[in-house]
DNA sequence: TGTGTTCAGTTGTCTAGACAACTAGGTGCA
DNA sequence: TGCACCTAGTTGTCTAGACAACTGAACACA
């Protein structure tokens, strides 16, 4: 194990120490892919936790897909890389920031609007209700990437128009502003090819393949707070994501 | 609660029982979105079993995106809907029968070959290493969809080439077969223009926007035992999926 | 009125143990 | 040799408790 005494005053749970050493010994080399992880009961016995705790510690590795078990023989390194460009709910900022890109908006629209059925709908709000649209061309390193138009209901964020500066992040502010964290999103992706309008702004060739996201953004409840309707460059632009096998008993 | 006994003799563990049971009361509508699940204790007392085995109930369904928990209020029904056309790991056939099509395929070639270099790497196989190679035109209510190229290393299912009947499931043979069951898979997709050859295969024009998908299937280890490389055509394939917000502490 | 306190209810964390199911390796017997 | 059995080690499930942290409502007091 070599691992030090665990912080038993901090207000950090034990099992999260545990995981985040682990972590480390795995991200460090120490524990490469297909080797075995300290046991529950070699866990508990080096740290002096239960083993209830050290088996939470693993369970938390396991659901993140760090690590597998199996029954009888032990819990193993994962071979799958932690690959950072997995696609999650994230904000366009966000995304190109973690790949290095230096972002930037060109805002053309910004106001409120009332909703039109299909988005109404989608957001589980009032047709006619007031939305507040935000119109954006999305660019990194300077080069248009894509464009964005989000609808948000004006309830949840009431004096936006005023207080948004609307080329920050939009995630960012309705986050610290309201409250308001993203928990997941559905998403509908479509091949196109390019109208003259989007070729324009995006300064490409009419014609040329884009993509088209159309997301909704959620919040834990379950309740959506965004609508975003984008257009992508297919030329600066590629969806990398991870497929997982869900609960089989869920689709019965 | 009113939940009838459980069954103590069974092999089915309690909290799945009492899992099941919820999640029955759920899709009934008995339970409806935004309403308090029973708390830990409730079932712990309606059920008589341990606070742990209910709490181990419930955090499953968690971990499923059925509920969410508030500390100190209590364990919520989410307001998300159940899609079945949400992606999973799943191959063709599968995935067009979920949504009541007629699968069917045509294969273009099946044979062993050398691994070249990109692939064997995505392999993690030598290169040069001899591949099954599967071409096939899949087709849903006789239509065609896409193009898919899968190869697998020949070593993880020798006598597939004599054995396996080329118009049926790939996964279900290689997890029927060979004991290979898939558990995710990475993917990254490109839209792009369709070439002369993929829109005579396809039955569409040439220029027409299609889908690329590059897909690399792993087992429970992370060992990746299949790559396909997929053209669809997009004008009768969308693609519908979930993002989620992974654990942050990952990308640090 | 309004403000702070108390209290019941909830989830989060943790303990110390128990038995079951399974794996892999070793042992002994035929 | 080959087979059955046993055993140590591992994860899976389950129990019966404990305290902490947080929520929301009822209550008492100024």
């Amino acid at each position: 194990m070599a691992l030090s005494a665990l912080d038993r005053r901090s207000v950090i749970p034990l099992y999260y120490q545990i995981q985040q050493r682990l972590l480390d010994q795995i991200r460090s080399g120490a524990l490469k892919s297909g080797e075995p992880v300290p046991s529950e009961l070699e866990i508990a016995a080096g740290l002096g936790v239960s083993r209830m705790t050290a088996r939470q510690a693993l369970k938390s590795l396991c659901d993140l897909g760090i690590t597998y078990t199996q029954r009888g023989k032990g819990t193993f390194v994962s071979a799958n890389k932690l690959e950072k460009n997995i696609r999650q709910v994230l904000s366009f900022t966000e995304e190109m920031r973690t790949r290095g890109l230096r972002v930037d908006s060109k805002v053309l629209c910004f106001q409120a609007v009332p909703a039109v059925e299909e988005i109404a709908a989608a957001l589980h709000a009032a047709s006619g209700e007031s939305l507040v649209k935000l119109h954006r061309i999305r660019l990194a390193d300077s080069c248009p990437m894509g464009i964005e138009c989000s609808y948000i209901p004006q309830r949840l964020c009431p004096d936006l128009l005023e207080s948004f500066d609307a080329s920050t992040s939009l995630y960012q502010t309705l986050s610290e502003r309201y409250g308001i964290q993203m928990a997941f999103a559905d998403e509908v992706i479509e091949a196109a090819m390019a109208g003259a309008q989007e070729a324009r702004l995006l300064r490409i060739a009419k014609g040329s393949p884009v993509f088209i996201f159309t997301r909704v953004s959620c919040v834990q409840t379950g309740r959506p707070v965004e609508y975003v309707k984008s257009t992508y460059r297919a030329d600066r632009y590629k969806i990398a994501h991870r497929l997982t096998r869900l609960n089989r008993e869920l689709l019965a």
